[in-house]
DNA sequence: AGCACGCCGACT
DNA sequence: GTCGGCGTGCTC
């Protein structure tokens, strides 16, 4: 450095919940993103302020390199940085670190005419006509300020789409941008479809599958008004707009908007928090809204509008509960588990009988299996014992064709042949899940084509909508899957929906076990009845008597809520109070127990704060690592987190060095 | 998070 | 005698 280099506060992408200084000749702005060097490294960071040279122990570095000749990150995206970084305690310079694409191009740019960009114009959808509810909720949201986010509670199947594309289609007259948010994976293809078709070059679309390189092209065009509208999931609330004017958060309960690692952001909150800051009108859209925004809706803090009209009026969809026989509820021998009579078992008559008559009529059927009932596992007969992975507390799961025991957690991979080692009758399949089901159909109707949908193959690229794809071509006649199966997918000639188990998730230790149960159950509901001919839902449980269940099959979303949110408000849980999590791991059991109560004393010893645990997890141990959680209520953000900065600046000294820990504010799941 | 420094076990 | 394990400490 040399004398008269101006200093600046820089926030490295590193997670050190501090700043660093550097020097540079030149005037920079705050936003700016730079190269630093850090320790032996070279880092990402970004200017944060310009600061007085003063004398210091220590050597202060030149910045080696600017990336961008404006600043990147505008005044509301460093605001939302810090508000991220104190709320949900994250070293600002790694929370800046992922609020932009990681990828730099290269210094010499290429000026063609910058590169596929110019593709063929794509087809256009002809427009249709607006329902008469449609008409008087567009009114309605366009003449709402932006003085508020706007809870859009439209039932399924009511078009809520169409109202969106209106939404943009206004402000592209002018020199508005905007940006539709939309769950993770499996919804952005479909939704990301209609709309660059309504918008033909006006809009871009960023998903989880694309690379870093993908993103930032994407990112450009909106930050350089190429386009003005995108497309993506929850990151893509810090995208670089300049004139952002509408956000749309389609599905705006769906729990994929919550980051669980790093940075726990709810990317709907950020996007009414970016609403507010931009003066963008925000709309959260859902026909199964989460209880938050219901209730906030309630209170003032948020507009609503609603809209109960379906697009397809004459409803011809009826809806049976099944009570799960206990029959079907037996362990395989190992010896049998190729056997089609053992699988054939697993699905009641009356499930079979029903996909027959569909599939006869040439119509097509969905199988939803919730993800809890999804694996197989081993259980030992003779001590009763279900075999677990050795580091991790969960049930290792059968795969590939029942030759391979998997764990999901830590990877840890056994062929069945070597647990068993020739004691084949001293050991038992239970359990079902998709791919069982898969094969059991398969075997059951040998002529109809049978495709599956789950995490497990969805993450192979571009797999996922091929499979949509067929299916909404006929190609495929069984779609069975998991809950993604559930969001938002249009698929007219499905006339059997069948949801497996529909029940299991109200047994999970979660306050939002109820909410989640009838989302999946509404949601799922919603893919039948897309047409005007007759279809059928099949709904699986293991109770038949549980109002939850009974509410979502009468789909009676207001006393659901009522309901709902009279069980939080007498239990003292979110929405009426605000909801934080710790959760400690270490290897060393005995250190991990002392510090969890530590811990957990230290909280109890404020007044303000309810403190449930520490507890233990549903899964103990993962990757030979032990954990325990402790959740806290307090009456409102300010005293969650004033406790919460107030409590970790003397934690070192509590708790030992080995013992690791988790924050995560606002949890979606207690898990 | 990296990456280095530092102090105890089984190997050429 | 050294290679290497991962505990702890620092990064302008």
């Amino acid at each position: 450095m040399y004398i008269g280099d101006m200093r600046y506060e820089i926030a490295v992408a590193t997670p050190v919940a501090r700043t660093f200084t550097y020097s540079y000749h030149d005037a920079l702005s705050a936003g700016t993103r730079v190269r630093v060097p850090f320790g032996k490294r070279h880092l990402r960071g970004v200017v944060l302020a310009e600061v007085a040279p003063e004398d210091t122990a220590y050597e202060i570095k030149d910045i080696s390199e600017l990336d961008d000749d404006q600043p990147y990150y505008s005044s509301t995206l460093l605001t939302i940085a810090r508000f991220l970084s104190d709320y949900y305690i994250c070293p600002l310079g790694w929370v800046l670190a992922q609020m932009s694409p990681s990828y730099r191009p290269p210094r010499i740019r290429k000026r063609k005419s910058k590169d596929g960009l110019s593709t063929e114009p794509p087809p256009t959808d002809k427009l249709v006509e607006l329902t008469a509810g449609q008409q008087r909720v567009l009114q309605e949201i366009r003449q709402l300020k932006n003085d508020k986010p706007i809870l859009f509670y439209g039932v399924t199947d009511a078009g809520k789409t169409e109202i969106y594309l209106r939404l943009i289609a206004d402000l592209l007259e002018g020199d508005g941008q905007a940006l539709v948010m939309v769950p993770e994976i499996s919804l952005t293809a479909q939704t990301a479809g209609v709309f660059q078709r309504r918008f033909p070059n006006q809009a871009t679309v960023v998903h989880s599958g694309l690379t870093q390189r993908k993103r930032w092209q994407s990112y450009e065009m909106i930050r350089t008004k190429q386009r003005s509208v995108l497309i993506g999931p929850r990151s893509s609330i810090f995208a670089p707009f300049v004139n952002l004017q509408l956000i749309i958060v389609d599905e705006e309960h769906d729990n994929s908007y919550k980051q669980d690692n790093k940075l726990c952001y709810h990317g709907r909150d950020i996007a009414v928090m970016r609403g507010n800051l931009d003066q963008a009108k925000v709309v959260l859209g859902s026909a199964t809204p989460s209880l938050e925004s219901w209730y906030n809706s309630t209170i003032g803090k948020y507009y609503r509008v609603e809209l109960h009209q379906r697009v397809h009026t004459q409803d011809n969809k009826s809806i049976h509960l099944l009570k799960k026989d206990s029959a079907t509820n037996k362990n395989i021998a190992l010896n049998q588990a190729k056997d089609d009579r053992a699988g054939s078992e697993r699905l009641s008559p009356a499930i079979i009988s029903r996909i027959d008559k569909t599939l006869t009529a040439d119509k097509q059927v969905i199988v939803i299996i919730n993800r809890r009932g999804f694996s197989h596992f081993l259980i030992n007969l003779r001590n009763n014992e279900v075999l677990g992975c050795p580091s991790c507390s969960v049930s290792l799961t059968l795969h590939d064709n029942f030759t391979l025991l998997k764990c999901h957690y830590c990877d840890h991979r056994v062929s069945l042949a070597e647990v068993v080692a020739g004691q084949e009758r001293d050991w038992e399949i239970c359990g079902y899940g998709s791919e069982r089901i898969e094969q059991i159909l398969q075997k059951h109707f040998p002529t109809a084509r049978v495709a599956r949908l789950d995490s497990d193959v969805a993450t192979k690229a571009g797999y996922l909508n091929e499979t949509l794809g067929k299916f909404r071509d006929h190609q495929i006649d069984i779609l069975v899957g998991t809950q993604m199966l559930a969001k938002g997918h249009d698929f007219p000639r499905v006339a059997l929906l069948v949801l497996l188990q529909a029940d299991q998730m109200l047994s999970l230790p979660d306050f939002r076990a109820a909410e989640r149960t009838f989302q999946l159950l509404v949601q799922a509901m919603g893919r039948a009845g897309r047409s005007d001919s007759s279809s059928e839902v099949v709904i699986e449980v293991v109770r038949d008597d549980s109002p939850i269940v009974a509410t979502a099959v009468a789909q009676n979303y207001p006393t659901f809520v009522e309901q709902e949110l009279e069980f939080r408000r007498q239990f003292n849980y979110p929405p009426f109070t605000r909801m934080a999590c710790i959760e400690m791991s270490s290897k060393n059991t005995d250190h991990l127990e002392n510090s969890a109560e530590k811990i957990g004393q230290q909280l109890a010893n404020s007044r303000d704060l309810r403190v449930i645990g520490p507890a233990d997890p549903p899964i103990v141990k993962i990757n030979k690592s032990y954990r325990k959680v402790i959740y806290f209520t307090a009456n409102n953000v300010k005293e969650l987190h004033n406790l919460l900065v107030n409590w970790l600046t003397k934690l070192p000294t509590m708790i030992s060095s080995d013992v690791k820990l988790k924050i995560d504010v606002d949890p979606q799941s207690t898990l």
